[in-house]
DNA sequence: CCAGTCTGGTTGAGACTTCAACTAACTCGG
DNA sequence: CCGAGTTAGTTGAAGTCTCAACCAGACTGG
């Protein structure tokens, strides 16, 4: 175990700089979709990804993938929006193990009414505060740390 | 109400990428610092400041704000912390409503256990993923996105 | 000095997430 | 066809976070 590479000054303030940014947008868009929506940013996520899939269906485990989460988050977080009818869930036609998520028209409904204000709130946390070049620079940073981190044995 | 702004294709695909590296990042600095030293990232940070500020005491409410976290959140935290033996409470002097939290000497050798491995996950999540220039790039966003959002009465 | 208000901080309940354990079903070699 | 190993998904307990309610001390105007 050798002596480890700390950060640099810069390095340092970038680091600080992107986790006050994410704290921030995070609890922005959470606090504003629990007030208006009655749903956390994640479950938002669950709609969202469902309204854009053929017959707004998709496997549990494409969902999963798809919204960033565990399956074990998944399985609860469909739990409850089965409880609040927005999704239903189906058995897997070929594959007897598998399962489906299927949004509801109540999900449908729920989703259209939350995504203006959601949009919104996107736009005031992030796009109306970066310059012009820097939805480029974003999305090139974004694109490559979002790669699958192997997680190395440590 | 009129109609909401949606976001253009290229903003799309910026805040998708966004939203994806922050939840990659987010998750394997959390397992990291969880596997190897009983931590989430949030009492990671806590200690963090602490072991910065002068005789590694801060007042819960400036904790709080340099940590980005609400007052509750840090007050569960730093009891938890308490359970541990890694912070302390102390009256504030003058203030007899204020708290001050103090890092212990265990708690800055479990900062120290845990720095090696955490930076060394914030290089291989981060800033080995990114070309030579995105570093300044990454700052520049950040700081523009960090600033406090007004709540605006929705 | 006192009432009203504001600030600092804590608390408990409920909601969400993680982790580990588990069931069920698919796959592959023999 | 059988058994071992793998994949899909769920579950319950424990941990963390949010929200609202709350207490206590500080400040302000009369």
């Amino acid at each position: 175990m050798a002596e480890p590479r700390w950060l640099s000054a810069e390095e340092q303030r970038a680091w600080r700089a992107f986790l006050a940014a994410a704290a921030g947008i995070d609890e922005s868009l959470d606090r504003q979709l629990q007030r208006e929506a009655g749903m956390p940013h994640t479950y938002y996520q669950v709609l969202a990804m469902l309204s854009e899939s053929p017959a707004r269906t998709l496997r549990m485990s494409e969902l999963a993938q798809q919204t960033w989460s565990s399956p074990s988050r998944l399985s609860h977080a469909v739990a409850r929006l089965e409880e609040k009818g927005w999704v239903r869930r189906e058995k897997h036609p070929t594959d007897r193990r598998g399962a489906l998520a299927v949004l509801t028209d109540d999900g449908f409904a729920a989703l259209q009414a939350a995504a203006p204000g959601h949009v919104a709130a996107v736009r005031a946390a992030v796009f109306d505060r970066l310059a012009p070049g820097q939805v480029a620079h974003l999305r090139a940073i974004g694109e490559r740390l979002a790669g699958d981190l192997a997680d190395d044995a440590g």
